[in-house]
DNA sequence: GGGAACTTGGCAAACGTTTGCCTAAACTGT
DNA sequence: ACAGTTTAGGCAAACGTTTGCCAAGTTCCC
């Protein structure tokens, strides 16, 4: 009695239609369904009074068992309070609820068990398609993708490999980041990075790297210190630490996240380092407040608010049968 | 076919099992649902090694359906971009997860029109109750009031009155403020906030002005600026700059929230004004990147990742069928 | 040995939709 | 007038669960 209170009073279904409009369930049904052809004028007229004067809304779960189709999407994301995450989220949610979908959201913290449990729970919500940002390797994943569910991957390609994607070019991302700050005649320069990093920070560090051995700095020129931890905050920190313990800091330092940016940023503050003016620092993302709050950062935008147009354009791809392609942003260097 | 290649290739139900188990549907039910005793050991043990080799998962859909519970939450809310935002959107999901239940999240850009869209949309979806964060006053709202749908309302209170609240106490939080910077032996004081203002920052405001009235200073004495805006960073510097156009910058800022906050700070950088040296700015949130890369900023932090339990307790509450309470969580003023 | 109680399990009705098929009645053309 | 077509709408099966009720068979107690 009470348990049910949350239904309403009154769970005006289609028989309950029906029976005020005296014709068959069958009827309300189609002429919902926009299927006026197959009733009278006057019928169509009075049923669909009826509709709007009991407040009749279809009950989606009827209609996704019959269907089998659900308009339910699963979002499976690390850490929500990463922003960059915040904003793949928001941009997801706007671009699948303008298709007609709605979104649930999975926050994974980054664990392989969770993002296997959730994939789990949603496929008994039936969900129609997944979005998996920054995706670990996991069986529920390798699972999922040999059933042939329909899956795009952002941030971070398939583990296994394959499939959709929707991300920038990281390594590029990194190139331009060391023509940067070549151009700008540095040449004592450094890179931190999270020890367990995903393929994503790992090609942003590595075409940074590579870049500058093209230019004609030995590898062993680029200090380079990696550190783990929950958050890039402190990865960026501790990295940092470990870089510049003893030594002089570099001219600039590029960190594969804004995140791991500020985490240096603070050490610098600590250690009165000015920054830019001591020691330039590049970080990737863009974050949103960077122009409000740390003018100080030069980053490597990322186009998040445009991933969720391309996420759903994937999901409609797989939809149709055909394979996914990966889909690459471009991404944009920021100088303040 | 391809349409529902999606369902993987043998959307295994009870009756898949049942079949193979030579038993029936109902059988198989009860033991998925942990009812042993309706069935001899052997029989329990072989269809629950049969459940684990076909991969059988319970099709929620079907159990909603029929049990009327759907073990789903909506939550609407304002631009998930605003780091606040998101990090009421991690709590929650966190301890939806934890009780069992999975969040449908919804973003309303702060409109009545997606508030009420989405409203009518989760209730043809079924969902089991509502998080609303920071709601506007709409038809919609009022109706699901009405009907005594569980709603939990978080950060600003219903606007119709009443119901579930979970939030901190704005008026004191704006009391605070001012008693600091009294303390501080600051008496040039101002006051920035949004034209379109909610209760909370019209009570943290509020509470601020009349704390300092009460300390003495006249209402005059406290400079106010409004301004209008789509996202407080912009209202922050707009106020900021009505408020300064001409003047001196007072000795010190109230912003009710930190993204004003950080709209003040970069009008105060373009001034050439140090903060907090030559004014000190005071926020409301507390958002996680101050602490690595706007140490500038006295803010009141708002324990946001505590909101998600006392959510879930609120939800109970109201799915127990008993009326819901306001739950204001403690704040505290954070100097760096 | 006979009723009571327990064990084991099946039947079938719901929950709210959608949709293929059927059927009358009304209309059309010749 | 009669066959053929269109119109208007109902029937009932399915989607995957859950659960009240019923029915045999077994055990127990006196």
């Amino acid at each position: 009695m009470t348990k049910q209170r949350w239904l309403g009073k009154e769970p005006v279904s289609l028989a309950t239609v029906a029976a005020q409009a005296g014709v068959s369930i069958a009827t309300v049904s189609r002429i919902v369904n926009g299927e006026t052809r197959r009733a009278s004028p006057e019928t169509v007229e009075r049923v669909q009074k009826l509709i709007s004067t009991l407040g009749y809304r279809p009950n989606h779960v009827g209609r996704t068992l019959r269907r089998r189709e659900s308009r339910i999407v699963a979002m499976l994301s690390p850490n929500l309070d990463n922003p960059a995450m915040a904003g793949i989220a928001a941009s997801v949610e706007t671009a699948l609820r303008s298709a007609g979908y709605v979104m649930i959201l999975c926050d994974t913290h980054d664990r392989a068990d969770l993002q296997d449990e959730y994939l789990h729970a949603m496929r008994s919500q039936v969900v129609q398609g997944y979005v998996v940002v920054n995706a670990v390797q996991s069986d529920g994943l390798s699972a999922a993708v040999a059933r042939g569910d329909p899956i795009v991957f952002v941030g971070r390609r398939n583990p296994d490999g394959g499939g959709s994607f929707v991300g920038i070019d990281n390594w590029r991302a990194g190139i331009d980041a060391a023509d940067h700050l070549w151009s700008r005649g540095f040449r004592e320069l450094a890179v931190t990075y999270p020890l367990q990093g995903s393929s994503a920070t790992r090609d942003r560090v590595g075409g940074f790297i590579a870049r500058l051995e093209q230019l004609g700095l030995t590898r062993n020129a680029v200090r380079q210190a990696g550190a783990s931890g929950l958050s890039h905050l402190e990865v960026g920190y501790a990295a940092a630490k470990s870089l510049v313990d003893g030594r002089p800091w570099p001219q600039a330092l590029f960190c594969p996240s804004d995140l791991m940016a500020y985490g240096a940023y603070r050490l610098a503050s600590e250690h009165q380092v000015q920054v830019p003016k001591e020691c330039s620092i590049i970080g990737v993302d863009d974050n949103t407040l960077n122009a409000w709050i740390a003018p100080w950062l030069t980053s490597v935008r990322i186009p998040y608010g445009d991933f969720g147009d391309r996420v759903v354009e994937q999901l409609q791809v797989l939809w149709a049968g055909e394979p996914g392609s990966e889909q690459l942003l471009p991404h944009e260097l920021i100088v303040r």
